[in-house]
DNA sequence: AAGAAACAAATAATGGATTATCTCTTGCAT
DNA sequence: ATGCAAGAGATAATCCATTATTTGTTTCTT
């Protein structure tokens, strides 16, 4: 990471670590689980310990961090349970996000998602390759869809909700990917939502939504099979076995 | 407000000023727009600055305030838009949790909403009265209804979103309360609830949450047309005119 | 060998001082 | 009377030292 002092910015301290820490989070250099110390982080940065505690706090308030009294902080935890948690609540409430949208947008939201479907089927790093492009076009297909629902709420909401799916996909990565036609699933999502075909929209975005989750729990059960010595090279593992 | 050394507690003292600010501002001591003094607060808390700057960063995570570099903190602001799309939102997602809810409830969560409903309609205070007590048991009330959705998720997300209603109906606290059938609103939701009928559930939550909207509303309309005077009576004016 | 206790090292959490910036007030120019 | 600039006061943001607590290591006991 880049020290504070290398970057030429007009925010506080604060929230410059908040957004490198946010980014390393949702990057995956920081795992699911792992502790953030505080003192390694203001080295790391450049910054005082309660520079970095500010951060840190804000984070804890979005629930990408937990803050635990006198133990410290840590990333949130992954675990299988939150993870159908999220695929359910993503696919309820980006489904009701996706209707609005529908019924909301226009001619230039449209001309938006072509585009970004265009750049994401034109970037590389597919998974199972998954490049920071790639995730990034991906991000943004899904939020450029979303986005004529006309409403901030939804569209904070929703964003958090892909930022913690964007996790969930990282912690995935080192996991084999089996076969997927996802060019498909994002085109039929796209050719849907411009017929403005609403109940087709969402069976889409549903499905393509529980597909993600399927790949993980499947990527999760062969690395189950694989024994400890390979959960053991893919770091600490996250996912609880309650 | 108590200072911290007043409160026996294993919590850190972030975690604590973070609790009471958080109280103040859903509470509406501390009212929409108003700015969060860091000394202030120190001061009343009996705390350094460092301790509110952490629980000030950790309520802007949640984003009931607002940081901007070098201004400080405020209380986030209320406006007429964010308040229609927060009745939108909510009447579509706690709509959801609803739906989930009936799906899944036993007779446990059917017996709390019992119990939650028998205590709202015996709590004094409703409005226009409106204590703190009636607020308290309100927000239960809606809260055990949801509570068998079975999503974690949902349920963090459909308290964020019943944190804010509570904001907004403190802030038309001041202003008179039209006559309204609450307790009929409430028994209709219970009934149809513990029916397990899901439309007529759902229904009856939207025309509760989306009568709120219209009661502040007509609050608003009231005031304006009291001019000026009224307004500087009721404190600073929170809501954008734009 | 396993468990408990003691000790050392590392880390969390906080207070208070310092510096930078913003806001408010006063004085001057038009 | 109005607007602008300068100065004072208030506040934001950060640093660093200190204290308390947790974690890890070593030693002792059974």
């Amino acid at each position: 990471m880049a020290t504070v002092t290398d970057v030429a910015d007009k925010s506080t301290l604060s929230e410059i670590v908040y957004s490198a820490v946010r980014t390393a989070i949702l990057g995956g250099q920081l795992r699911p689980g792992q502790r953030l110390k505080v003192s390694d982080l203001a080295a790391e940065h450049g910054v005082s310990v309660n520079v970095v505690r500010e951060a840190l706090n804000r984070l804890t308030g979005e629930q990408l961090a937990r803050a635990e009294p006198k133990i410290g902080f840590a990333v949130t935890n992954l675990s299988l349970e939150d993870l159908a948690d999220l695929v359910a609540v993503r696919a309820a409430i980006e489904g009701t996000a996706l209707r609005w949208a529908i019924r909301h947008g226009d001619m230039a939201w449209e001309s938006q998602i072509v585009a970004a479907h265009y750049r994401l089927a034109n970037t590389p790093g597919e998974p199972p390759a998954l490049t920071n492009d790639w995730i990034r076009a991906h991000s943004d297909f899904h939020a450029q869809i979303l986005s004529a629902s006309g409403s901030p709420r939804m569209r904070e909401i929703t964003r958090s909700l892909s930022d913690s799916a964007e996790i969930y996909r990282r912690w995935s990565l080192s996991l084999a990917e089996p076969r997927r036609d996802l060019a498909r699933e994002h085109a039929e999502l796209v050719d849907a939502t411009l017929a403005r075909d609403a109940e087709r929209a969402v069976s889409a975005l549903t499905a393509h939504i529980e597909q993600t989750r399927n790949t993980i729990l499947t990527n999760v059960a062969a690395d189950a099979a694989n024994g400890d010595g390979q959960a053991h090279k893919t770091g600490q593992r996250p996912v609880s076995r309650s």
